[in-house]
DNA sequence: CTTCTTGTTACTGA
DNA sequence: ATCAGTAACAAGAA
């Protein structure tokens, strides 16, 4: 499930790979993964160039010449550059996976002859192209980026102030904290030692403190090892992240810590996990 | 066959 | 009007 680390992964291989490339070919075999009209979407970026590659939340803002195409890859989607096919004796294509599969909605083509695919089992990610203003709506919903330095420990005060809900509701909310999922959310209760269901309001001081520096610690150590593979994800190479290796609760039986079994227990409609000697 | 997976949003009720 | 909780979406794995 990309999160903020696997989407800046993303964003970050493909900075220097796609940028002012031409866009020569725009193949779209799955219209739904398009929102607004499909023949717009063809014509806007045939002929086009991204100019730069943004990221808020879990949201990737490709700049164009004048709009922007947003992609969202929601739970299983996938963006993965390939550079021109290179053929072995024999005939046989060489490449890390064969694509397009079967799940490659949405294929662009630059003047180079590599290519981006935008592949999805579940088709529930997105692209979509919006001119300025709609964008700024767009990225005006989202709360703070939990790695730039407005995220400061008072503004993450104001953020639980007042709140009647567990910690790790309001640490998933993007329009309170932008960028954190299930995995990390879980992650970060731990480094802090507070269970997940934890009320905010019955967070001591120091609990506050440790749950603000734990999104920056874990995030920073996430997007270090180039994201979290737990089911498909994989970055713009194809190739899955190690983060996994250094999960402590999320997905574990046991905790990497202390080895008690790990708890878990459904928290904002979503399974998390805890280890009950370590998290109070 | 059932159950489980999760990011986002529409909807519901307080 | 605001906030919190939940079902729904969707398709594949176990």
């Amino acid at each position: 499930m990309p999160e903020l680390p696997e989407v800046e992964t993303i964003r970050r291989d493909l900075l220097r790979r796609v940028i002012n490339k031409k866009i020569i070919g725009v193949e779209v075999k799955k219209v739904k993964l398009i929102r607004g009209r499909t023949d717009i979407f063809i014509n806007t970026l045939k002929g086009n160039s991204f100019k730069k590659i943004k990221r808020r939340a879990k949201l990737l803002v490709f700049e164009l010449k004048k709009e922007y195409l947003l992609i969202h890859l929601k739970m299983t989607g996938q963006l993965v550059y390939q550079k021109e096919k290179k053929i072995i004796a024999g005939g046989h294509t060489y490449s890390g996976q064969q694509l397009p599969n079967k799940y490659s909605h949405i294929i662009f083509t630059f003047a180079d002859s590599s290519r981006l695919f935008f592949n999805d089992i579940r088709q529930f990610g997105y692209m979509q192209l919006v001119e300025k203003k709609e964008l700024e709506r767009i990225l005006n919903v989202y709360g703070p980026e939990p790695l730039t330095k407005e995220f400061t420990l008072k503004r993450f005060k104001e953020i639980l102030d007042q709140r009647q809900t567990a910690i790790k509701a309001v640490l998933m909310d993007q329009s309170l904290i932008a960028g954190l999922g299930n995995i990390y959310a879980s992650e970060v209760c731990f480094f802090a030692k507070v269970k997940p269901d934890r009320p905010v309001k019955t967070l001591t001081e120091k609990e506050i403190k440790d749950l603000h520096q734990g999104c920056e610690v874990i995030l920073r150590q996430a997007i270090a090892k180039r994201g979290t593979t737990a089911n498909n994800y994989v970055d713009a190479f194809g190739q899955p992240g190690n983060f996994i290796n250094f999960l402590k609760v999320y997905q574990r039986e046991k905790c990497q810590s202390c080895a008690s079994v790990i708890k878990k227990k459904t928290i904002a409609g979503r399974s998390s996990f805890y280890c009950p000697q370590c998290q109070v």
